[in-house]
Parts: structure tokens; sequence; C-alpha cells
DNA sequence: AACTATTTATAAGA
DNA sequence: TTCTTATAAATAGTT
């Protein structure tokens, strides 16, 4: 449709692949544009020229994204897109590594598979395990502390009670 | 292009909306495909038609998927797949329950914050805690044994070596 | 699904 | 690049 009829090939000479590009691409958009409108399509177009320049359509209100989605999700294609796959599994990676150290140093503190520690490793966990014994038999010591503290006020109140009604009887 | 012109706007005729589609949709890919040989660019797109029906051209050898990721990449556009997101997202949410799991026994284990601790939940804890350091003095026992053991051998190793100068000597 | 009058797109030229 | 225009191509309405 011009002046002349052309083959469907490759344009080599680089002006005229270029105008060419503008033209039928500006037609394309427009074509696009028309088919969605008039038959009620949803329509995403993404071109990229030789040189990587983007150009796009997407139905409106559509967003490309949506219709991405939505073509991903029809062919049960997967995409991972580079960055977020990156970090995706960077996150993965950092929380298995402190999962693992966190089990280790679990397992280290309840002694388990002590066969391959070595003597200048176990001198520290026997003071770790120490101290936090200590610990452990202060918090024991202060509960039951407080319990007998709860009882004698219980007893003390109790005697007052049984004096209070000696007054009354007397 | 045709007998009349048209109005872009939806045609309301259900059959000559249908008619209207096909069409233009074989129209759209011919261009599509023409723009894509005749000047060199990498094309995708994407039809959906009003009754949800796919149609698509991509510029071969390029995949679909290749399009849209680069699409993705070049606009810095965030999409996850539903299903994908799920998944991830489930095996992060489980990876974290874990770690903090983890962090809260080694924090019991190491004896901090047992402020809010029931005097029920200690006595298994310094039980546990009791046989770990029993089995931490255990290994401990095992390699100064060991360490005992083979100065012993050196020992003799030394002895027989004088010994042996002594038979020499004589 | 074919036909065809007409509109639309565009190749080549300016 | 943009405009012009002859011509090719697409397609609306019809059969």
């Amino acid at each position: 449709m011009g002046r002349g009829k052309i083959e469907v090939k490759r344009i080599e000479n680089n002006t005229s692949r270029q105008v060419t590009f503008s033209k039928r691409r500006a037609g394309l958009l427009k074509k696009t544009h028309e088919l969605s409108v008039l038959c009620d399509a949803q329509i995403g177009l993404i071109v990229f020229s030789s040189r990587g320049k983007l150009y796009e359509y997407s139905t409106h209100p559509l967003s490309m994204a949506q219709i991405i989605e939505r073509y991903l999700t029809t062919t049960g294609t997967h995409i991972l897109e580079h960055d977020n796959r990156e970090q995706i599994y960077n996150e993965l990676t950092r929380m298995r590594n402190e999962t693992h150290n966190l089990q280790l140093s679990l397992e280290r503190y309840k002694g388990h598979d002590l066969s391959n520690a070595k003597l200048e490793d176990l001198d520290p966990l026997e003071q770790q395990l120490e101290s936090a014994i200590n610990k452990v038999r202060a918090r024991k010591f202060q509960l039951l502390q407080q319990q007998l503290d709860n009882l004698q006020r219980t007893v003390i109140l109790h005697s007052l009670f049984f004096h209070n009604i000696n007054m009354h009887l007397l």
C-alpha cells in the first residue's frame, strides 16, 4: 500500500527501515486501538525497536501489567522478574542460614552431638550453661519465695479474722 | 476502509462485532508480523476477545515470555503471579516463625528473661540444662582422658628410645 | 465464506 | 523529519 509493493523481509537500507518503522508503528498502534474499541477486546501491544526503544499500547482502563498477568494466568506461563527473583532468593537464603545457625546453637546448648567439639569450645559453653542454670534456680527461688509470702499473708489474715471474732465474743 | 466509514466506538450489533473482530484481528496480526520482519523489531501482541479467548503474536524466535520479561525489566514493573506469590509468601512466613521459635528457645536455654516463666516450666528447663552440662563435662573428661593417653604414649616412646640408646652404648 | 466499493495505510518522492 | 500523493492493502457492507 504505497507507490510500490514491497516484500515482507527486513529492509536493509537503514534510513528507510527507520522511516517505515515510524509509519507502520503508528499505523499498528492505531489499528490496535480501533480493534480494542470496536470489538470490546482487551489488548496489550509491546514493541521494541531494533535499537531497544519501547512502544506500547494497552486497552484502557487495564494497564499492561494487568494484561500480562491475565496472559500469564491464562497460559499457565511462569515468570519471575530478575530483580524480584534475586531479592526473594536472597531473603530465603538469609533466613535458611539464620535458622540453621540457630538450630546448631540450640543443639549445642542441649549438649547434643559434642563428639567433635574442641576443649576450648567446651569451657565457655559450660560457663554459659552454668550461668543459665543459676538464673533458672534464682527464678525458681524467687517464685517459691513469693508463694511463701502469699501463704504467710493468708495466715496473718486468718489470725486477724479469728482475733476479731474472739474480740466480739468477749 | 470499506463500503462505508465507521465511527471508532463499540459495535453494538453482536454479530457484526464478532465478524469485524475476526477480520480486524487477522489484519492486526498480519501488520504486527510485517512490522516485526520489515523493521527488525521485537513485538508481543496479546488479544483477549470480549469472551475471553486469547490470540497472540510474538516475534520469532523470542517467546512471549521473553518479551514480557524484557518489558517488565525495561519499565521496572513488578508482577508476581498469584501462585508463586502465595507459595513464596507461605515459605517466608514458615521460616520466619521457625526462626522466631528457635530464638525464643535459645533465649530460654541461656536463661535470659525468665521474669514471666512459670514454676512448672522451670523444672524441665533446669533438668534439660543439667543434662546438657553433664554432657559437656563428660565430653571434657573424655578429651582430657585422650590427652592424658597421648601423653603417656609419648612418654613410653621416649623411654623405649632412650632404652635403645642405652642398649647401643653398652 | 466471497465479493467489491470504498476507505485507509503507506512507499516513494519532495 | 514532515508533507504529498499514487498506489497497495484492509475492510464494511452485501451476497
